[in-house]
DNA sequence: CCGGTGACTACTA
DNA sequence: GTAGTAGCCACCG
């Protein structure tokens, strides 16, 4: 696994239940060049992982995604925002490094 | 080989 | 507060 390709789809899977990342966010965790290379993968690859995890920076879906996007979401118990048109990121994001105070899992090692 | 194409973002008006 | 635009760069045809 060196592809980006590779990486987008191997830290997508791993976002636990409930819990999303902006492309952004993915963007910089598998080194992507931008947030748009990780659009491009998902939409090629994005029906082998669990892609409704992941959404834009201010917390809502693609366009063409948004209804089952949100539906999904809210299936697996995401905070979402109250305006229900997207997630509240600042308690659905995901962080992978736990903040201070807490050792990093090393059942979740990313790549560097 | 080369240009079009995005499941994006941040900035400006 | 919303709407439009420029930059982004690997991938595919």
């Amino acid at each position: 696994m060196d592809s980006l390709v590779e990486r987008v789809l191997s830290l997508v899977d791993r976002i636990p239940d409930g819990r999303v990342l902006s492309y952004g966010d993915v963007a910089e965790l598998t080194a992507a060049p931008t947030p748009r290379h990780v659009g491009q993968v998902l939409a090629r690859h994005g029906n082998e992982v669990a892609w409704w995890r992941v959404l834009r920076a201010d917390g809502t879906p693609a366009p063409h995604l948004r209804d089952q996007q949100l539906a999904l979401l809210r299936a697996e118990g995401t905070p979402m925002a109250p305006s229900g048109e997207g997630v509240d990121l600042h308690r659905a994001r995901w962080e992978p490094y736990p903040s201070v105070g807490r050792e990093p899992d090393p059942q979740q090692s990313l790549f560097e």
